[in-house]
DNA sequence: CCGGATCCGTTTCGATACTG
DNA sequence: CAGTATCGAAACGGATCCGG
């Protein structure tokens, strides 16, 4: 087998079809927000540090349940919030997020803790499995670790 | 040890700064012509499928300079073609582009061949290997294999 | 021809204010 | 708390022009 690349697939590399759902800034910091950080309120994404404008997230959200990335239901503890949380899908985003933390983590300027980026470098998997562990089981995600 | 995760890191999360580089929709569909589908001058990257203006892709091209990922240089065979290669650290961004490629193509339709796909998903690093050592050698980077 | 730069109508974004 | 309405600013994208 002289020639593995099967002559230029670029017209249907899905690439395109990612940046539909993801090119823009703000679809990926509500993820970062859900996935690493177990945020699921309007509210938590409002107090992002990058104060996202309430009709922009009310957009992004809503983008993100038509794509099945995220669901919503409201809270059993408190009936006038609504959660958001990741779908499979949503969670299966987890590797792109983590090679793009390391990424720029290697080659830019961050704040990051050395600690959280050395786990996520040494054993990516291991994260995954944890934080797709505690989406699976409904008393961790209904209580935020108070603070 | 009780407690693994040092009580969010969120404001310091670098996928901020990644977004500031990456976040907008013609900057990937860049890199992924450079890096994965070995397109290197202009004039290649105006053709591809999603038509881009070349104003816009004149300063994406210089926004990713200024960011260290492409660097550009006139062509030895053609004189009159500026040819631009991605640096170590836009090499490097091809663990973000493959794991995104799989994503999506695991939950949208797309028409990528099988058989490429499959074997990202079987053996990344090996083909990140073979883009490195193909970027690494001089005479493969020279000629685009004709048509 | 190649690699842009400039101009300009149109669309989209995003900050603020307001509402259920 | 979880959104909508409004409106100015910015980005886009198409066409055209220009220097080498």
């Amino acid at each position: 087998m002289p020639e593995p690349q099967p002559q230029s697939w670029r017209s249907a590399c899905p690439v395109n079809i990612a940046l539909e759902i993801l090119g823009d800034r703000w679809t990926l910091l509500i993820l970062r927000d859900v996935l690493l950080f177990q945020r699921s309120t309007f509210k938590d994404f409002q107090e992002s540090p990058e104060k996202i404008a309430s009709n922009i997230l009310a957009d992004r959200l809503k983008k993100l349940q038509q794509h099945g990335i995220l669901e919503s239901h409201r809270s059993e503890s408190d009936a006038r919030v609504i959660a958001y949380r990741p779908t499979t899908k949503g969670l299966d985003l987890l590797p792109v997020l983590i090679e793009l933390i390391l990424w720029t983590d290697r080659y830019e300027e961050t704040g990051a803790p050395r600690r959280s980026i050395a786990r996520l470098r040494r054993a990516p998997h291991e994260v995954i499995a944890e934080i797709k562990a505690a989406f699976a089981d409904p008393t961790k995600v209904a209580k935020r670790s108070g603070k």
